[in-house]
DNA sequence: AAGGCGGGGCG
DNA sequence: CGCCCAGCCTT
């Protein structure tokens, strides 16, 4: 079998236990497996059992998860594990159906921990499994429809072995990540090559088809650095809705448009952030914007370093959310952030 | 049904 | 540059 020759020896493959199979599934979320090796290897000795995952905190977990991106599915994580251990004695759901309703587990994560771990015949259906049948298939319906889900589910649903379901859902995405791959797969030299009818068809370039409707906003961040003289700076909790949730960076003012020094003192989020300060002197750090693509959104950003006068410490003024400059790194950051944090030279201790 | 949510790697 | 990645949740 295909399979057995050309798969990877990735550590969540020699292991049952679902705590394992669950956190590698929702860290390869969206993530290619090389992105995702080194955070599941990081996790799994912060956190070897769910007990640790369960009895740390969000904020931890969120550090240890910067830079993976879609934090929603480390707040997730943590809600689950607090869920599994605190509700349910630390035993996770044994089947799919159970396992649907853990927060942040949906039709391929259940499906993968099921197969795999309880060798419940449920077939995966991921990106790789979308490519490799509709190709091999030569279906045109989009899989990001309605009806494109229900038929590539169903015909997944058709075609796996229920004597090895593990096995086989991760052979056939291993066979699309490694061999059917989205940009010039080896048909040459596919196994499927007789029977490909997007091989026949010289379809295996459309395939498969996804309706995209993807709109980029630019949104436009000053992000104001407080320096003080004891050393200190502000760090602030990103509390609502939208990106980021829950990570931190400095206080922000986000404008309309690009904005010079004399603009930034006259909106009102600057002066707000500004009221419980004596700035000093403000001093722009990138003349250039550094643009910080998301996948929605490019960020025009632009970092202004305030440095305050004495009087704040001379007043004993208590500065809300202020840190020592050395705790910054503590932190969970968005990758911006932890890029400026590098450069600028006052947080290289 | 549609939109929001990260960051990185590749051609 | 655009595309896609072991998708899920909210509206």
């Amino acid at each position: 079998m295909w399979y057995l020759q050309h798969k990877r020896d990735l550590p969540w493959r020699n292991t049952k236990d679902p705590y394992r199979i669950w956190l590698s599934e929702i860290m390869l979320q969206q993530t290619r497996v090389a992105q995702g090796l080194p955070y599941y290897e990081r996790f799994l000795k912060a956190f070897p059992t769910i007990k640790e995952l369960a009895t740390t905190s969000e904020d931890k977990i969120l550090k240890l998860w910067q830079g993976l991106g879609y934090y929603s599915r480390a707040r997730n994580l943590y809600a689950t594990a607090n869920y599994i251990w605190n509700e349910r004695n630390g035993k996770f759901p044994s089947n799919y159906k159970e396992l649907l309703t853990l927060k942040g587990v949906g039709d391929y994560t259940a499906s993968a921990i099921a197969s795999i771990c309880y060798d419940e015949k449920q077939a995966v259906v991921d990106g790789n499994v979308y490519r490799v049948l509709s190709r091999v298939f030569g279906i045109s319906t989009p899989i990001n429809s309605t009806a494109g889900i229900k038929e590539f589910k169903s015909l997944a649903q058709l075609l796996i072995d229920g004597r090895q379901p593990g096995t086989y859902n991760q052979a056939i995405m291993e066979f699309g990540a490694r061999h059917c791959t989205p940009q010039n797969p080896d048909c040459g030299s596919c196994i499927f090559s007789d029977r490909c009818i997007a091989l026949k068809k010289d379809m295996v370039g459309q395939l498969p088809v996804k309706i995209k409707k993807l709109k980029i906003k630019k949104r436009y961040f000053n992000y104001i650095v407080i320096l003080s003289e004891e050393g200190k700076t502000v760090l602030k909790q990103r509390t609502k809705k939208g990106i980021w949730q829950q990570l931190y960076e400095f206080p922000l003012v986000e404008t309309e448009a690009e904005v010079d020094e004399i603009e930034l003192k006259e909106i009102q989020t600057f002066n707000e952030v500004s009221e419980g300060y004596n700035i000093e002197s403000l001093v722009l750090y990138n003349e250039a914007s550094v643009v910080h693509k998301l996948s929605h959104q490019h960020l025009y950003t632009r970092f202004w370093i305030a440095t305050l006068s004495e009087e704040n410490q001379k007043n004993g003024n208590r500065i809300e959310n202020e840190i020592p400059i050395a705790r910054v790194r503590d932190y969970a950051v968005p990758v911006l952030i932890e890029n400026f944090i590098s450069d600028f030279s006052v947080f290289k201790i």
